[in-house]
DNA sequence: CGCTAACGCGAATGATTACTCGCTTTCCAC
DNA sequence: GTGGAAAGCGAGTAATCATTCGCGTTAGCG
């Protein structure tokens, strides 16, 4: 799990420090942000010495990156009950379910997925969001597959694409953003957004598919792009 | 549009500086991302002293944001003949058009943006996006109020977030990721999605909302959460 | 007990970098 | 053409930080 550390803690002192380490770098990451997480402020969060963090981490992006592991981890121990409670209910349900588990999970740790989430260019995080990635989509890819027999191998690898992106982006966002709408709504909504494209997408253009009435009057931008403000985002 | 120089450039050698130094600093940010894109490199690519730099920009904040601004009014100039001429097409057609356009709009400039989107937190990088999505959200909340006289204000202000991050997160990701997905099957997917998304949220629930078969026997994860390799993301 | 290795310390270091300032060069109004 | 303002220069400065290292402290083992 722990990449190179310089030393491994042998005594229960040693891993009591590497745990107080981490967890005041989590916490320093999301009170101060990335730039002003530095190791000597972490250190004195633990309440240990510069030297002591090093002891137990080559440098500060490892430590970091362990932050995110441990996160991951949280993430992963509150999701896989109710994923696997979800196999036995119908898809509907337990794409309701799962969902829901996602969202409860995500705004278990809000602060720290803010932090993570900002930091994760240039630094090897993205390796930890590719790999749960891919483990999710080979699930929705294998589902998928059973329930749309229609669909040959590519057709399927978009529909899995754009639906693992749905059930990642959008509720990330939504804890993120904190927008003015009731969760169980969001969540219903993503349900049916969620079951309409794991039916129909990649069907032929299908004219049984609900459209959109007429256009309205308003602009979508004046000449001079005069900004609108609304309270919705 | 820039706020507070130093000093407005008077003469037109000026503003040609400030024009090489803009796209330089454009440039080097694209090529080293933001950490390396210190502000001697940046001069360095324009060939202009870093005491040239700060006559013109505050701080590297600063440069940075007008960065921002620039990647903005470019992808604005490429949408808006799409989005006006879209007001004369009915709804399907229009959504179609418009995400074409955001797609082109978005390749046109993908290691920017892509550069942008990493550095984008703990700076001033985030009011751009959100004066954006403030007039997008305004469009699109106008829009299907007019299409949706059944659901009442809050339902089209959820109904109206979840469109918005849809239009702009799903063509991020998919100009970004560049997964190996056909670009014009992509577009029809999503445009299902909106359209759907925008006739049906918010519904009552709805039985003739198209469902998802039996469940598969694969397992969303092992105890172990062996890892399964995928080549789909 | 005493000895050794693990643990912990924190001032010092070396490198980096945003930003400044005193100076020169170029432009233009008169 | 000349004086003054604008533009440009680039070595220097001050501050920040990740990281080190030599030394004290603690814990377990014989």
């Amino acid at each position: 799990m722990s990449p190179d550390r310089r030393r491994a803690p042998q005594q229960e002192r040693s891993r009591r420090t590497v745990e107080r380490i981490i967890d005041a770098a989590a916490r320093v990451l999301e009170r101060d942000g990335d730039r002003d997480a530095t190791t000597n402020r972490i250190a004195k969060e633990a309440g240990v010495s510069p030297g002591s963090l090093y002891q137990y981490f080559a440098d500060r992006d490892e430590l970091l990156l362990e932050v995110s592991h441990r996160f991951v981890a949280r993430f992963e121990a509150e999701l896989l009950p109710v994923l696997r409670a979800a196999t036995r209910d119908d898809p509907l349900t337990a794409i309701h379910r799962v969902l829901n588990a996602i969202v409860d999970a995500l705004e278990s740790q809000a602060p720290l997925l803010r932090a993570l989430v900002a930091r994760q260019s240039g630094t090897r995080q993205e390796e930890v969001t590719r790999a749960i990635r891919a483990r999710v989509t080979d699930f929705v890819f294998q589902t998928l597959a059973v329930h749309r027999p229609d669909l040959v191998a590519e057709d399927l690898e978009r529909v899995t694409w754009t639906f693992v992106e749905l059930t990642q982006l959008l509720p990330v966002r939504y804890v993120l953003d904190r927008p003015n709408v009731p969760r169980d709504a969001f969540v219903a909504d993503l349900v049916r957004l969620l079951a309409v494209h794991a039916a129909q997408a990649g069907r032929p253009a299908d004219p049984a598919t609900p459209a959109v009435p007429a256009p309205a009057d308003a602009a979508p931008g004046r000449d001079d792009a005069a900004p609108a403000q609304t309270d919705v985002a």
